[in-house]
DNA sequence: AATTGTGTAGTTTTT
DNA sequence: CTACACAATT
């Protein structure tokens, strides 16, 4: 207890009764967790009566580690919310209607299964998007608003032609789903909610069970959520819950601030502990964060406090454009890295909406600086890993429906759009699965004589799969790519992106036979499969964050929250994009405090030095617009540095750049550079599988070059022509014999060895 | 069944 | 500007 200040030890001490501890950034708030969950086994809590609930992957890895490491054999149970909940409506799910080999819906089957409902209402998708209704039912979802209720409440009280729609749309999507024996995202939390509060017995013995329960960023937890930790918590209300309403930024997914703004009503006999000393931050920094965030109304007031020194001042940066802020800001870094004292890793940039990525990304490219994006396509929602994990999930569920027809054509069977239709038909009437529908093909009226055959043939593999499965996934997996003969036109093939593919595909294979070793239950598919759709890839990214040296990382403001770094900047802060024009159109109060948290949390990552930055003009979904003034650049206290006369880098310097570059490159014997050493990460797909691709200056082709193109191939630049931004390639394809000219500057074409 | 055209919408996204 | 869904082709 000796290294902690007086209130963390108040907190890690607390063991019986409500708890609220109320944590500024940087204060050390995951360590008083941590300590608190060992102090209560050492103070004889049996590990198997606590459970502490996060709402990433990444915290409950971190916090079950910091936990093992004080506490090598303690089982105490670290989870999500959704998997905690996959969980218990594993062992319930009759309780809801549902089977318990049940499957989750990824956010891509969900739109399709929307869309499909949505055809079959006879509802236009061009006037009622599949997309906002989805968001509709989700936000009732998350609010604890079950389909009936949803309707019953539209009855009771017309709404408007939304509510109209989605009360018809609603119920019908459910249905899908009870008889997918599938489920959303959303409905892990509502099922096991209303279990909760239909079952008096089962939630009895679940509080009797967890008698000692943590949430971590509890300003982040929905109505659902809240609920089931309400439920758990009756007779035993040993809960202790963290977090910072000044960070709550999931206001939009249905979050609600006043969960933890009401707790002390909620648990009248909770104790409140706030964690104030900020171990993170320079004074000049943390007093910006203050001045900002004291404008918010709905907040408990905090003081934040820091030993540490006051530290340079927080700079304004003020560019005309958007192109020179993204040079500024790379020239910036750079130029701090060469001073010495600064690795690449201590940079962060932020942004409020990822479309601004792209000026930048160029920008570090053109200055040679290192980088990643926290961003990228997740590697689960990648078509063919899709694809391969339906057959999984088909295996493991042949009721669902989602991934029966996402696979029964594909590869190509000869089964058609009707013939699906009918089948589907079919199998509804008779109330059987779609294997077992497929197995009886010869029964459903109109069928095709071949597309008869197509379907028993494709069951007899699903069933050939299920015989298969023993154990390994890793087996199943490769025999089911073997026998579809799924990866078999991409092998050996010239483009980059069925290249790509196939690496996915053999990456996933890694993945399950990494699963086989380090779980061997004979449940092993059914974890598998949970771990691959409430597992996020950033996860794995956020790994490799912290120990790569080498790269400046560029995220969200969103994706910021938990990090910190030495220098951040914050790009773009201009009313519009921050606070973003949606958030100040309906002019609802709530939503620009959310944006000011947002940026809150941005300003409070940076240990060092921070910058916010906005331009005089910004390029934005193709047009050229005057930029307006944050109204919260006047609440932060900043030191204003005008950069507007900051030149692009100046024609010889271009040239210089570009020369080096030749002489870097013919030295380099025609392998595509790495600068410093240190290879540039692009997705998070490429540090995941750990692919090291080195990125090229675009600008440097030259005559006789090999080059690869991720739409044609491998090909050899011809001729060259122009200077600068306006420099052109001419490539002549080997596989397509096309030539084809390109901007040097903007195409994908990059430099191959041999 | 794959290719090409057309229209349209466009934050943030822990699971 | 650009990604995506869907329609209309061939």
């Amino acid at each position: 207890m000796d290294d902690l200040t007086t209130s963390q030890r108040q907190a890690v001490s607390h063991i019986d009764g409500p708890l609220l501890v109320l944590a500024g950034p940087g204060s050390g708030k995951t360590r008083v967790v941590t300590r608190r969950i060992a102090h209560l086994v050492e103070s004889g809590v049996p590990p198997s009566q606590i459970l502490a609930i996060t709402f990433t992957n990444k915290a409950a890895g971190e916090m079950a580690e910091r936990v093992e490491s004080i506490l090598p054999a303690a089982r105490v149970w670290v989870s999500t919310f959704h998997r905690f909940c996959a969980r218990l409506l594993r062992k319930h799910a009759s309780v809801v209607g549902l089977e318990s080999n049940y499957t989750i819906l990824d956010t891509g089957d969900q739109k399709t299964a929307m869309r499909r409902v949505m055809r079959d209402l006879d509802l236009d998708p061009v006037h009622y998007s599949p997309d906002r209704i989805a968001w509709h039912i989700s936000t009732a979802k998350n609010d604890l608003v079950t389909a009936e209720m949803f309707v019953r409440r539209f009855e009771e009280q017309i709404g408007d032609h939304w509510q109209a729609t989605v009360a018809k749309v609603y119920p019908a999507y459910q249905k899908w789903l009870l008889e997918s024996n599938a489920v959303d995202f959303d409905d892990l939390l509502l099922h096991v909610a209303v279990m909760l509060s239909e079952h008096e017995e089962l939630r009895n013995s679940l509080d009797e069970r967890f008698r000692y329960v943590l949430v971590d960023e509890y300003q982040d937890t929905n109505i659902a959520q809240y609920q089931i930790v309400r439920a758990l918590s009756q007779q035993y209300p040993n809960l202790c819950v963290t977090g910072d309403p000044d960070q709550s930024i999931y206001g939009w997914r249905g979050a609600r601030i006043a969960n933890i703004l009401r707790f002390e009503q909620d648990y009248p006999d909770a104790r409140v502990i706030r964690l104030e000393d900020n171990f993170r931050s320079t004074q000049a920094i943390l007093r910006s964060a203050d001045a900002l965030i004291a404008h918010n109304t709905q907040r408990k007031d905090k003081q934040l406090i820091t030993q540490n020194p006051e530290g340079d001042p927080v700079q304004l940066l003020r560019f005309s454009d958007s192109h020179l802020e993204a040079d500024g800001i790379a020239r910036r870094i750079r130029e701090m890295v060469e001073a010495g004292g600064r690795n690449w890793n201590d940079f962060a940039i932020f942004y409020r909406v990822n479309a601004l990525t792209r000026q930048l990304e160029n920008a570090l490219m053109r200055h040679r600086v290192p980088f990643q994006v926290a961003a990228g396509v997740a590697f689960y929602d990648r078509a063919e890993i899709k694809d391969i994990l339906s057959y999984l999930r088909l295996v493991y569920n042949p009721a669902d429906r989602a991934a029966f027809l996402r696979v029964v054509n594909k590869p190509l069977r000869g089964l058609g759009k009707t013939s699906q239709d009918r089948l589907v038909a079919w199998a509804g009437r008779e109330g059987v699965d779609f294997i077992e529908a497929a197995r009886r093909a010869q029964e459903v009226p109109k069928l095709s004589k071949r597309a008869v055959s197509a379907f028993r043939k494709f069951a007899e593999m699903i069933d050939d799969f299920s015989l298969a499965d023993a154990g390994s996934v890793e087996n199943l997996l490769t025999s089911i790519i073997e026998r579809t003969a799924y990866t078999k036109p991409w092998e050996g093939s010239p483009v980059e992106k069925e290249q790509q593919q196939l690496a996915n595909v053999q990456e996933l294979v890694t993945a399950a036979k990494q699963f086989d070793t380090t779980f061997t239950d004979e449940t092993s598919l059914e974890g598998f499969l949970e771990q691959t759709c409430l597992v996020n890839e950033t996860d794995s990214l956020d790994d490799s964050l912290d120990d790569t040296s080498g790269q400046v990382t560029m995220m969200t403001l969103h994706a910021a929250k938990g990090l910190e770094f030495p220098v951040v900047y914050i790009v773009g802060v201009e009313e519009g994009l921050l606070p973003h024009e949606r958030a100040t159109r309906e002019n609802d109060p709530n939503e620009i405090e959310e944006e000011r948290r947002l940026l809150f949390v941005g300003i409070t990552r940076a240990q060092e030095k921070l910058s916010l930055t906005e331009t005089g003009r910004r390029s934005f979904r193709g047009r050229d617009l005057m930029t307006i003034r944050s109204p919260f650049i006047a609440e932060v206290e900043c030191e204003t540095v005008d950069c507007t006369d900051d030149a692009v880098m100046p024609e010889w310097q271009q040239q210089q750049l570009q020369e080096s570059l030749t002489q870097r490159r013919e030295d380099a014997g025609g392998q595509p550079l790495q600068f410093d050493n240190k290879p540039l990460l692009m997705t998070g797909a490429d540090l995941l599988n750990g692919e090291k691709k080195g990125i090229d200056i675009p600008q440097g082709f030259r005559q006789g070059m090999l080059v690869r193109h991720p739409r044609y191939g491998r090909g050899t630049v011809t001729t060259t022509d122009g200077h600068g931004p306006r420099r052109t390639v001419t490539v002549q394809f080997e596989e397509s014999d096309l030539t084809k000219t390109f901007h040097a500057a903007k195409s994908p074409l990059q430099p191959i060895g041999t």
